[in-house]
DNA sequence: CGCTGATAGATTGCGCACAATATAATTGTT
DNA sequence: AACAATTATATTGTGCGCAATCTATCAGCG
């Protein structure tokens, strides 16, 4: 492969990374319009449902860590959520530092209307869920790649 | 496959197609720094550039329709670029609802600088080209059916 | 010509993303 | 105990991304 080529590709699957992610998110819109929920706030009830059920605490720092995401993001993301009552956010005794999320009972609620939306993704869409599968597999490959990158590059 | 599973985060293409897409764009951001651009500043001059080798005029709704971007994000990243004279803004004297975007000689010098920002990418993360390209193979596929899906949809 | 509908772009407003910085609490060290 | 370093979260500011709305222009048609 010549360096031209090199140089397009990491344009194109760039591009093609930033297009389908939006085209995606854009599908789920209407969808979670019904539940009156952006894409990182469908995210970050997805962690929360999970440990609901599993009887773990969720602090903030494990939201960021789980999502990717900072606290410049999550903060008023989830104040947001906490003004319309499906979480609570409680800082711990233990350690003040800590803030705590948790579900109130419309939050734990919401899950129960969520259950339909994966469903009706790409259950509409006529792709092979072998296909999309092996996507994300790939996808997630690529994101362990790079963040390895960057652990070994810091140290 | 359980309803658990269904909303389990780790599951998600969506997900995985978030965070690889945040990944990446986040190993542009130090690379594109020192040219004092964003990733989607970015993109906008690879179109332009193209356009400008190949002596096609390029207006905001041909960068809207290539880079799936509508003018509400448009219009003031242009002005950004206008402002910091890379760009020009021009009118269209044919009809006059059409803005035309033309490189300066600074956004042309640009183009050289630029070169090299996308070989340190995935080149020096030690990916395999072959899987990036098939990864860019199933992105481009999974964007086209969807875009496919909108249009029969809407007639 | 005057009207209707379509088209191109701009504007406003909200919610992410993230860098940079700040604040407060905790831990480790001496 | 005093203090430095670390940790957890919050705040501020900038730039997308997109829905909704607006204005201006153009094209078609009686």
């Amino acid at each position: 492969m010549t360096d031209v080529d090199v140089l397009a590709l990491d344009n194109q699957v760039c591009f093609a990374l930033y297009a389908a992610n939006r085209a995606v998110t854009a599908r789920y819109r209407p969808l979670l319009k019904t539940l009156n929920l952006t894409y990182p706030q469908y995210l970050v009830l997805l962690v929360l449902w999970e440990a609901d059920g599993a009887g773990v605490r969720v602090r903030v720092s494990d939201l960021a860590r789980r999502l990717r995401l900072d606290t410049g993001t999550l903060t008023p993301l989830l104040k947001r959520l906490q003004v319309r009552h499906l979480v609570r956010r409680i800082r711990s005794d233990q350690d003040e530092r800590v803030v705590v999320i948790t579900l109130t009972d419309s939050g734990r609620a919401l899950r129960e209307q969520a259950r339909t939306v994966p469903g009706q993704l790409l259950g509409g869409s006529g792709l092979d869920p072998a296909r999309v599968a092996a996507l994300r597999d790939e996808l997630k490959s690529l994101l362990q790649s790079l963040e390895d990158a960057d652990e070994t590059s810091v140290r």
